[in-house]
DNA sequence: ATCGCGGGAGAACGTTCGTTCTCCCTGGTG
DNA sequence: CACCAGGGAGAACGAACGTTCTCCCGCGAT
């Protein structure tokens, strides 16, 4: 096995486990075990567990992104398919929210490289939605709505909140006209 | 010390301690030091850190929601005062986001104790906006716009989410006359 | 004064975890 | 075939943590 090949299953377990039971919960034994890659090769690739999270965020981030930006502007850019995308997500069997949020509830502003990651991920998906409907408020007012939705979707377990999202998000766009 | 004046202190230490730095990277040892109780006394008291985890949150729930009912019945109970709430609550100097919601964060579903202090703190904001708006689906709409703004407030430090929460709940306000 | 007991301080125990080390096998090279 | 660099499996190590145990003191009852 190459080290490319070892990165990817690596990362690959690292997400299902740490997205699934929390960071502090999830022992390097339990990412060597899933990966199938030995603890020698782990700590050469990743030299502590804090590259490994921060590597799990950042590789998150592009695939999460990258995700709602092609399912929206398959629907012509509407700022509302942003919210069809979330309801997308929310029912997914294994969503449990946030990943970057649940991990500043873990980590707080203690660990910096987590916290970068934390940060990069909300400014990029702000910059995103400032994009799409080119109104800086308007689009503050859009991601506070999709944070309370996945938050609450997420302890809730109930996808319907990005509906109720959704309709309000209707209503803003609506009184920008 | 009687019994009363070290469960007053306890749950002061680890509400102190948990909130700022999260549940699992306090150890009991903290607590014991930083409230002046004895580990015995302690755990005659709370029986486990999971006992002691969940007081935390049902204590830090009751006093949470009676600062923001009393805050929002001293306006009129108008709805928009709680944004204002908000935003004095995220200028605290030790404001670190929703306890709740980071504690999901660390626990996600396994705890037992933990998930339904969770979800019943949830429901009593959610039950209180209700009374608040007598308008369901509105009150899901402001409850999510809490709740973004409260994550968006705590990751990136910024009091000023309330107030773009505020301007989006006043638009959702005036849509519904 | 003596006894007994509840409580304080903190050592001790067993487990878990991040990280490193040991041992052995393999496979390519001369 | 001899050799050795590298990697796999997992033992080992040191720290941290939840929980329990030991030892001792002080105080109320007899």
């Amino acid at each position: 096995m190459n080290t490319a090949e070892a990165t990817e299953r690596l990362l690959e377990a690292a997400e299902d486990l740490f997205y699934a039971q929390g960071v502090q919960s999830v022992g390097m034994d339990a990412v060597r075990s899933r990966s199938g890659v030995s603890l020698k090769r782990l700590y050469q690739v990743f030299p502590s567990k804090d590259d490994l999270v921060a590597a799990y965020l950042n590789t998150r981030d592009e695939r999460w992104r990258r995700s709602l930006r092609e399912f929206v502007a398959a629907r012509g850019d509407d700022p509302l398919a942003v919210f069809d995308w979330l309801h997308k997500w929310f029912s997914e069997p294994d969503f449990r929210g946030c990943a970057f949020v649940n991990s500043f509830g873990e980590f707080g502003t203690l660990a910096p490289g987590v916290a970068a990651a934390i940060h990069n991920h909300k400014d990029e998906v702000r910059a995103y939605l400032r994009r799409l409907v080119a109104d800086d408020d308007l689009a503050n007012q859009l991601f506070s709505l999709m944070e309370g939705a996945t938050v609450l979707a997420a302890i809730k377990g109930d996808p319907g909140e990005a509906g109720t999202a959704r309709a309000a998000a209707a209503t803003l766009l609506a009184a920008r006209r």
